[in-house]
DNA sequence: CCATATACCTGGCAGC
DNA sequence: TGCTGCCAGGTATATG
């Protein structure tokens, strides 16, 4: 579920809320995709000092360390004064001076891994291969033709990999296509100069505009306040296929791509 | 270096 | 109703 803007959304509606909170006890369910890497217990007294984000990782600052949050496939996070009893999903929790956060996680593709610094093995191992942000100063328009044009593969899925622009899943990748006009399985490397900025501007356009929704709610995500997203409500091809395009009514295709679905219309978006 | 397949796990849904 | 098979927002890892 969670790709940058629901973890963005995620983010914004947690920090200032989370913000010097000291941890009171921390609970684990069942096992989540990697281990915490301490025990509950060693979190107690830590303050929390602020969230983060870096792709769709959220980073929890504490006094001493870091958490390193991933929502995975179906994971949501929920903070509040008080909260309704631990569901069978539940499967990280902390309790704190300002309230309880919560990591809800059926499929359990999620993760809460605890690292001692940013430079150690570990956050390395997970951040270090992250490509660049797409929203503010750092999406780079020439390093990112630059990177296009090194890959054979078909852009949908070079969006996906997350080592040239992170951020971007399954959803947007098709949303921004459509935006930009490209067709999914095109090659990156054969993408013109032309084309590649207005990937690029289509990427910023998309997922800003995804944030400002609230993300997109399919299923259950929420923010950490518990409400739910409207993107997928303006969503222009994913999870469309057989329905007339929103801008030339030509009935939307679906295809898979490395076992993901790609949704897109074969007259707006031209190979 | 790059591309692709695989694995992880649960729940919802279409079809029989 | 109950069963089966497929599909789902991600990504580290292995393999070619």
């Amino acid at each position: 579920m969670p790709e940058l803007p629901e973890v963005e959304v995620t983010r914004l509606s947690l920090a200032d809320r989370i913000a010097d909170a000291r941890i009171v006890s921390a609970r684990l369910g069942k096992p989540l995709r990697w281990p915490l890497g301490v025990e509950p217990s060693a979190l107690e007294g830590r303050v929390v000092q602020g969230v983060r984000r870096r792709g769709k990782y959220l980073l929890l600052d504490l006094d001493q360390g870091l958490l390193l949050v991933h929502l995975g496939m179906s994971g949501s996070l929920n903070f509040a004064p008080t909260q309704a009893p631990v569901g069978p999903h539940d499967h990280f929790e902390l309790v704190t001076s300002r309230g309880t956060l919560r990591l809800r996680d059926p499929r359990r593709f999620g993760a809460v891994v605890w690292v001692a610094g940013e430079d150690t093995v570990q956050a390395v191992r997970l951040l270090g291969r992250l490509g660049m942000e797409p929203l503010g100063e750092a999406f780079d328009l020439a390093a990112f033709q630059r990177g296009l044009r090194r890959r054979s593969g078909a852009i949908k899925s070079v969006l996906l990999a997350g080592d040239l622009v992170v951020g971007v899943g399954n959803i947007y990748a098709s949303e921004v296509l459509f935006l930009a006009g490209i067709r999914p399985t095109t090659r990156a490397s054969r993408l013109s100069a032309a084309r590649a900025e207005r990937l690029h501007a289509a990427i910023r356009e998309v997922l800003a505009r995804a944030v400002s929704q609230g993300g997109s709610t399919l299923r259950d995500f929420s923010s950490a306040h518990g409400e739910a997203g409207h993107f997928q409500l303006e969503a222009k091809v994913y999870g469309r296929e057989g329905l007339p395009c929103r801008v030339c009514g030509t009935p939307i295709r679906s295809l898979r791509q490395g076992q993901r679905s790609t949704y897109y219309c074969p007259r707006c978006q031209r190979p």
